[in-house]
DNA sequence: ACACTCGTACGACGATCATCGAAAGGAAAG
DNA sequence: CTTTCCTTTCGATGATCGTCGTACGAGTGT
């Protein structure tokens, strides 16, 4: 028995973010690739995003983002939904997730 | 002869510098505290920024900070002077550094 | 029941990281 | 010349990182 149950989903509140693990989870070029995905479009399954990684690094880097607080999931049967934490990082670092968007490459 | 000349300070070209880099070098309290000071103070010697670890770290974080374009040092005697290269940063990635700055704590 | 899909957990790998102490270089001050 | 000061290089440590293959669990659909 590995994973005798998936492990519920744990999210940082958005008072404990730190803009370290903000940043640190915005310096790797996948995990920019899917906070620029999830910009634009509002939910997306894990699957959909477009990245040339391993199944299993992208769940690492999922990982990272949730922790750090940048995104939220959610299940739903095989799927796991996936949004940006826009309003909650807006509010706590103003402009960061837009200006680095903007300043990174397409 | 451990180090037979001080070793030419290398600095980025200002079209070479990556936007992974740059918030990697920021994702850190200490360099964090390194920018903001020289976000006040155009330019000071590596002995006088308010941060608290050993001389060998710093060096460290200097050059972090460096290899990433987001300083430039001179050396002048004993001496070694190092500067924001803000202009080129707010060229490249506009409105990087002051959101971030605006964004960390004080 | 069976096969298939989606996404994860568990190691493991080499690479990089932040930290420090010790030693040493060069410059300045005595 | 000798001492002191500023900052570096080197080497080491333990931690974390990004990547992957393999195995597996839970749902979906036939």
């Amino acid at each position: 028995m590995a994973h005798p149950r998936r492990p519920a989903l744990v999210h940082p509140e958005a008072a404990d973010l730190t803009l370290y693990a903000v940043l640190h989870a915005l310096a790797d070029p996948t995990r920019l690739i899917i906070v620029r995905t999830l910009r634009n479009d509002l939910e997306r399954a894990c699957g959909t995003f477009p990245v040339s990684v391993a199944p299993s690094t992208l769940t690492h880097h999922f990982r990272v983002l949730r922790e750090a607080g940048v995104i939220h999931q959610r299940e739903e049967g095989n799927r796991r939904w996936t949004t940006l934490r826009y309003d909650e990082l807006e509010a706590r670092f103003p402009g960061v997730i837009d200006t680095v968007l903007r300043a990174a490459p397409a």
